[in-house]
DNA sequence: CTCATTCATAGCTGTCTGGCTATACGTTAA
DNA sequence: TTAACGTATAGCCAGACAGCTATGAATGAG
């Protein structure tokens, strides 16, 4: 059972990985060679970050010479939105529901 | 660096703690007996599970009797509620960015 | 062509952790 | 008190994975 919220979650787990992924939020479009400046940990280790944000959808990249450019996918944020959303959306339903029992016992 | 997000991110990125959360969610207040029938996990973990969601402020525990029972805290998702709109707002800045710019390359 | 640069891949290693069983602890029933 | 029940804890183990170095592959510079 592996869907999507599970790549999502697991993915963004990882504060290095996260943190490139905040990174390209914040600053946009970056090539390897400037991320790992600022990553605190060596290039191979950033260019298999950057993998498993590109597998989860998270991040596109653009070939340009021998660079390459990453930049964050925002939209692949949505299935974590309408997750969190739902959990909220059962939690007020619970409260209609508590709503309703109250109700039920007034009379 | 582990910070709320972290926690948040870590806590929910196991399958089988999310979906105990998740049943919580849905389905309110659980015994730690109840959970376990469908966990598909020993009882031990469960409560292993239960015990790191308590820890992340995503769930509460009331005691009665012999058994425990545990609730979700939805409001402890407020962080990363927080962190997606931050991550989507730093898109549309930079998007406004480009909008300025194509406006200043325009006069 | 040759060398430097930039990134990706391969292979290794230590650590973290989710699963298990066994057991301890507290509570209710007999 | 003793037994059964519900949870929590302890201790172990196997697998996952984040980090490293070394190296390969592709491109640009000289």
């Amino acid at each position: 059972m592996s869907d999507a919220h599970d790549v999502l979650f697991r993915t963004l787990a990882d504060p290095t990985r996260r943190a490139i992924f905040e990174r390209l939020c914040r600053e946009g479009e970056k090539t390897v060679g400037a991320l790992t400046a600022h990553a605190g940990v060596s290039q191979p280790v950033v260019s298999k970050h950057l993998g498993l944000l590109k597998r989860a959808g998270l991040v596109l990249d653009r070939h340009e010479g021998r660079q390459t450019h990453y930049s964050a996918k925002v939209a692949a944020l949505a299935p974590l939105v309408d997750w969190t959303s739902q959990m909220a959306g059962f939690w007020e339903n619970r409260f209609d529901d508590l709503e309703d029992l109250l109700q039920r016992m007034d009379q």
